[in-house]
DNA sequence: TCAGTAAATAGCTTGACAGTTATATAGCCA
DNA sequence: TGGCTATATAACTGTCAAGCTATTTACTGA
């Protein structure tokens, strides 16, 4: 059975992966020579990120070019949305206070 | 060591928890209910999450009651930023075409 | 065709984790 | 105090995942 988005993600060196190929597509090799385990730990994750639905891959010779495929993380964005109202709050408590520091500086100002 | 968020969200017990908090705060025993698992196995995966940072406790009487804390989640929602660009293209290209219809619905008006 | 390169798979080991039952801890109330 | 309720922890078990080395598969180019 595939993994989600969130399981697959969960193990650090596949969302370096997902990381390094969002910056650029890369071959398998150019990823290992990124990673600190071997060749095939890191096709293991590639299919891993595969069956999740996070990368495909590209022939090309005898290389595999990968590439990100970011759909599997919508639900993942959704997952989150109902969450975001929490710092959405922390942030309008945190304008509040710059603003009181706003104000507190005009005085100084003032009072320069 | 304790967890991340994404580590310790990975598991859909505990992310069923979490949604319940989200909800509303609730007791040890409430969340029993829900759960499929038993009381042992809720107070394991609420000892996880209160390590990750993202649940709280709070004595009342001889109940603990859980609430949601979600700081932890902004490290999740800032990693995946950077991938938003990727469905936001295709909202994009989705709106283009939600015009050409728009587009077309016009034409048929004008020749209707 | 054969040697060489690139990636995937096989087979194995180890450690972590989610679940269980049993027990301990803690607060309430008659 | 004693018994009840609520939760946490202990101890154990089975499964699974991530790593490794060795091997297979696939493609290239001389």
């Amino acid at each position: 059975m595939p993994l989600t988005a969130i399981e697959a993600l969960a193990e650090p060196h596949r969302r370096q992966i997902l990381d390094l190929l969002n910056a650029r597509e890369r071959s398998v090799g150019e990823l290992v020579g990124e990673l600190p385990v071997s060749q095939p730990a890191v096709s293991k994750h590639l299919r891993v990120l595969r069956d999740a639905g996070l990368v495909q891959a590209r022939t090309d010779a005898q290389r595999r070019i990968y590439t990100v495929r970011a759909e599997p993380l919508l639900e993942l964005d959704r997952w989150l949305a109902p969450y975001r109202r929490h710092w959405a709050r922390r942030l309008d408590a945190l304008e509040r206070r710059l603003d009181q520091i706003d104000e507190h500086s005009d005085d100084a100002k003032e009072t320069a």
